[in-house]
DNA sequence: AAGTGGTCTAGACCACGTC
DNA sequence: ACGTGGTCTAGACCACTTT
């Protein structure tokens, strides 16, 4: 190579050049080729390398930068921006933060773990083949000692094989996940739901009390990284969003 | 007014080019000088009365038509678009057409309706002046029958004046107001609620039973259009959304 | 001072859909 | 055939930020 991964950008041919070069750049950031931080090239160098004018070029970063996943200054110039932490509408959200922004102390305990195949309930519960390995995890997570949310999660070894590896003691899966691996799409879903005997008793509050379940499934380019199904007690907790007719605000 | 509307496009000085254009054109959509339908200057004659050059109208044009305000077709020109009937994430969503999509009958009833100043503790769980005129409506929706959700919903008479002298017969209010009134901003509250005794009764389950309350309360340019409580069933309601990290898919 | 992105122009050709 | 929007160019000047 000889320089900043200016010839990683390939065009495909396909469509108007403006989103050939947008998706080029894209990919490269969503499978991990350029990671967050990584500078891109600047417009006249990538107009020189692409043979485009600099409004087409510009037209694919603006776009891109639009959808969150570069960010551009001038003078700086352009680099690739580090995942949200948090989406505005519905969570994919730290859990420590957001017990953080609320202005109490956080903690976190495994109730349990366990490595390989899962067991039929769990396959059952989260929509998996019995043969395809994954981490499964409880936890607990607290807000100034007290219960705030139950967290029951696999992770899919087969798209994230470091999380065999990694303990989990200094932060929880979650957060551990948006550092070290890559998602493109989520499905979620809300519900109420009564809290069973374990789970009243894990979170503090009565059996049968509403609970806000969310459960959230995650991929990258269709391949699976994790499922999570997150139990907030009812009454103290609400999920707020904003938006306008035509999307978000 | 020498031609269709082109003198009404009027731009502020404030900032580039292409945003005052596009404001300018937003500003006539949400007041409601530009109805659905109709046309918008070709991008030739916005040229000539603005003095803009033509990249220049079609990026405030291209970015309206990504909002959704407008509809743009070769040939046939650019129409202002009708307000989506649905949001993707979270329903602004026609609960008829949810029941029906769900393959049921559907019907309402409404249970109470009263006009004027509100109540103390309307005007309490709606965060209401008591001086504020509105219609309070309560409202059972039914799913083949079945109690399908329960709507406690104020409509703001200075925003939508109309709203008194409409007996919401023939359509629920929320359907009624995704025709006759205009929205810009929405926030939504999601949280998990036992269901007390005459809501249980109402939707016929069990007293305390888990129920999803969805809170919604609708703005135009910062004038409260409507507010609306709508309590589910917990066991027999989801809501799902898909979408990326940096946006929905 | 220099390098980066932000905006804007005046033109061109093309694609599409309606007439 | 014609009118609309869709794309693209080659250049220009400006604004901001870092060196």
């Amino acid at each position: 190579m000889s320089d900043s991964g200016l010839d990683a950008v390939k065009l495909d041919g396909a469509g108007p050049v403006y989103d050939q070069i947008r998706r080029a750049i894209r990919d490269l950031v969503l499978n991990g080729t350029w990671t967050p931080g990584t500078s891109v090239p600047p417009e006249h160098a990538l107009m020189e390398r692409l043979g485009a004018s600099r409004m087409t070029v510009h037209r694919a970063l603006v776009q891109l930068a639009r959808e969150g996943l570069i960010t551009r200054r001038r003078r700086s110039g352009t680099v690739v921006a580090s995942p949200p932490a948090s989406h505005a509408m519905l969570d994919i959200l730290s859990i420590p933060d957001e017990v953080r922004q609320l202005g109490q102390d956080y903690a976190f305990e495994i109730l349990s773990r366990r490595d390989g195949k899962p067991a039929a309930e769990v396959a059952a519960l989260f929509e998996l083949k019995r043969s395809e390995p994954i981490v499964h995890l409880v936890t607990r997570h607290l807000s100034s000692g007290q219960p705030h949310v139950l967290e029951e999660r696999v992770i899919h070894l087969a798209t994230v094989p470091a999380a065999a590896d990694e303990p989990f003691e200094t932060m929880p899966a979650g957060d551990w996940l948006l550092q070290h691996s890559l998602w493109s799409q989520a499905e979620h879903a809300l519900s109420a739901v009564a809290a069973g005997a374990r789970e009243a008793e894990l979170l503090a509050i009565g059996r049968g009390e509403p609970c806000l379940l969310v459960e959230r499934r995650t991929w990258n380019q269709s391949a699976p990284v994790t499922a999570v199904r997150l139990l907030y007690p009812g009454g103290r907790h609400r999920f707020v969003g904003r938006f306008g007719p035509y999307g978000q605000v």
